[in-house]
DNA sequence: TCAAATGGTTTCATAATAAAACCGATTCCA
DNA sequence: TGGAATCGGTTTTATTATGAAACCATTTGA
């Protein structure tokens, strides 16, 4: 592989975005951590993802300041991984996902998990707007990029 | 690597997504088509992939149905790539990428390209809401699992 | 107090990736 | 019109990332 091109340079913030979390098992593993898992095992678990591979995903989720490691909750010796306020604001990247997921990646009438408010049961939805509130997309929207490097 | 885990039959609307479009460059290319490039040769250098995985990364989306082969619009004898409804649809998922990256990825003043309505040049944004127009965030949420299967 | 589970690390085989060379078809340009 | 350069890839080869399994020290449980 030589190297991976790193984007950190870029000026585009998605590709950003891509650099940090962009790898196969990160966004799943902060998928388990807003469900609520903490401990190595439980992710190992439940993403079948192979031990060492798991260790340095969440060494380097850690380094990027996504989550970290706390010194157990409940007494107990082992170390919890939470998601940081970084990592919790990944929040509308899962729902995104989720929705397109839904929209597209499930047969009609297929079972699927589903996103609801705690309290009611209310369904979750994300939109994109212009900041007066009129709907936006990739129709009436542009890019932006920045002036003298033309770089998106 | 023997074999990657497919997330295929995963009941999880995110764990689907991330399986058919949570690979290092796809999303890269989702990007750059929404920027207007259709051509293989713009891809690849606006990108810097090598040809050979670009060439299979296009072939991939378009067999899940993110992407299309037309037959150019200009009657040149290439092709074009374009998105179809489907990848269109990861509009939402973009604009939280990219503003996930705006928040914590740039430094304070630091420039970088911005999203806004075409006409108006105002900001665009996303923010997740409960059906009744309420905001929704990781605490007020859970993720209802599917009965039988428990699986997330 | 012994056995099993937890939370990893190390080793090894293999798959995915990247770079470069190559190639036919098209486009540019003088 | 002829030749060179560009486009859109494919093939080959080298290297890296991944995954499985073995291993191990520490905790937990019975």
């Amino acid at each position: 592989m030589v190297k991976r091109r790193s984007l950190k340079g870029d000026y585009c913030p998605s590709a950003r975005s891509l650099d940090v979390i962009g790898d196969w098992w990160s966004l799943l593993i902060v998928r388990d951590a807003f469900d609520g898992l903490t401990r190595f095992g439980e992710f190992q678990k439940g993403l079948g993802i192979a031990k060492n591979i798991l260790s340095e995903r969440l060494r380097t989720l850690i380094a990027r300041g996504i989550l970290e490691a706390v010194p157990a909750a409940d007494g107990g010796a082992h170390q919890e991984y939470r998601l940081t306020a970084m990592g919790r604001d990944l929040f509308p990247v899962m729902v995104a996902l989720r929705q397109w997921g839904e929209q597209h990646l499930f047969a009609p009438g297929e079972e699927h998990s589903k996103l609801v408010e705690r309290d009611t049961g209310l369904p979750v939805r994300l939109d994109v707007r212009v900041n007066d509130g009129r709907p936006a997309g990739p129709d009436n929207t542009v890019i932006l990029k920045v002036p003298e490097l033309d770089q998106d």
